[in-house]
DNA sequence: CAGTGGTCTAGACCACGAG
DNA sequence: TCGTGGTCTAGACCACTGG
């Protein structure tokens, strides 16, 4: 094993068909070998070879693939399930993760009834107020990292829990990915906003930032919410990206909190 | 290996010298050797065997002493490294988790500037306003799993950022474990009032769940922040965990969000 | 230098799911 | 019954830390 052991530390790129040419351009850059593999898997998804909901192929094939041993794919796949990019399912195989399942829609929504779980409180109702095409201000191509003036997508919308409008937002995404996108299609398509993204723009959410205050209700605001003018909603700034850290929406949140809050743990 | 891989697939208890006598006494309750080793480890930790910032012993002692191979110790290590229970230092050894570390101070306050980072803001003034022991209301026992009646000591302080009070907070911790805690204690002791739990009172916390909401600023919270009574904060309630889920501290605070915000990564 | 955690391999067997 | 992921072992070598 010494030789192959040592043949193993060969740096990115030379590794089984996925070679990309020049490796050793100034840094050094060497990675453990399953890191190497995290990042060819990575590459693979983000290529869109294996899909949202697919089984990726098995651990044996991929090591055969790749050259290497069955547990070195198993340290690339466990980070990457760690990461929510995968999900292992015993004796059926892992598959890319989707935000069209079932049991883990609104992955990324901490908002939560007082009393009671999601489940007995049903599903939200969902009204979009706007979806139009416009030029990305300074501050909405700072974070999407677009330039200003580049084509964006906004939309708006106001979900209901039980009838009562508990969160009014706004969502600006860059224009090109999401040509194509207009009211239409948000109002017939069905399920969580985040599932359609995947499977008619084909581009998924893997991460997101969120940054909280407390604010005081404006007069649009209120009305939209159905509350007094003035009364302390939850902002919450979200800003979501793809593989790689690319940054693919901006979403502005008001949260009602008289009836539900905002869940989060600490680890 | 076949008959070494058969006697591994034993029972928690039977294992080296951790037996704890009646293994099979109702549920069947097998689990991955390795959950077993983690469970004994967490013991271990939960018994003071090894105390907040120490060392743990090595991979192989453990190996050695559960009668087990080294990679399924390392795959328990592994387990309570990502739950921030264990820091594993290449070279070095692997250590119990605390508070008192520089580098992870604040763990569980999610509060930000909003421009800059923490480090250039400074550090947070302290200012105790009262400590006194007193008898759980039906609320605070119901939290800290007590009965309404038992003894409890709380706490309150303000901390201000570069001299502007921001937060306001009462803590209530259970009399049994944190008897002897004083306002001299916390007003003398420098550092988290994490690190202090832990030095004098050998109570590490390991998780916390957080409630946000929207409120408006009572009379009396408006003057403690300096603020006009109605403005909106944060409102932010903590439950924290020592070891095996024992909640050990309730916290309920009020952040300005004037200039800083609660920051969350959604995985 | 010795000792620690970190990586990699190879092979065995177990548990689960589906035909 | 077969193929999948899950567990466990044993041994080799690498990378880092400190005396």
């Amino acid at each position: 094993m010494k030789s192959d052991s040592t043949l193993a530390r060969r740096p990115a790129g030379a590794l089984g068909d996925a070679g990309s040419g020049a490796a050793g351009a100034g840094a050094p850059a060497f990675s453990p070998l399953y890191q190497q593999i995290k990042a060819l898997l990575l590459q693979s998804l983000q290529q869109g070879e294996w899909k949202p909901g697919d089984a990726i192929p098995s651990e044996q094939e991929l090591a055969a693939r790749f050259r290497v041993s069955q547990g070195t794919v198993r340290k690339a796949i466990d980070e990457l399930a760690a990461d929510n990019l995968l999900v292992r399912r015993q004796g059926k195989g892992t598959f890319v993760a989707t935000h069209a399942e079932q049991q883990v829609q609104y992955r990324f929504l901490r908002l939560h009834p007082d009393h009671g779980d999601r489940d007995q409180e049903g599903p939200a109702t969902r009204e979009i107020l706007g979806c139009r095409r416009m030029r990305a201000s300074a501050e909405v191509a700072a974070a999407l990292q677009l330039r200003p003036g580049d084509a964006v997508v906004q939309v708006s919308r106001v979900l209901s829990f039980q009838g009562v409008p508990t969160i009014l937002e706004d969502l600006w995404l860059p224009g090109g990915p999401f040509r194509g996108l207009t009211l239409e299609t948000l109002t017939t398509h069905p399920g969580p906003m985040y599932a359609l993204f995947e499977s008619q723009f084909g581009v998924r959410m893997v991460r997101a930032e969120e940054r909280l205050k407390a604010v005081a209700a404006g007069d649009a605001a209120a009305r939209r919410l159905q509350v007094a003018p003035g009364t302390p909603l939850l902002s919450v700034e979200r800003l979501a990206y793809t593989y790689n850290g690319v940054p693919m929406e901006l979403r502005r949140g008001l949260y009602r909190t008289d009836r539900h809050h905002y869940r989060n743990e600490l680890g």
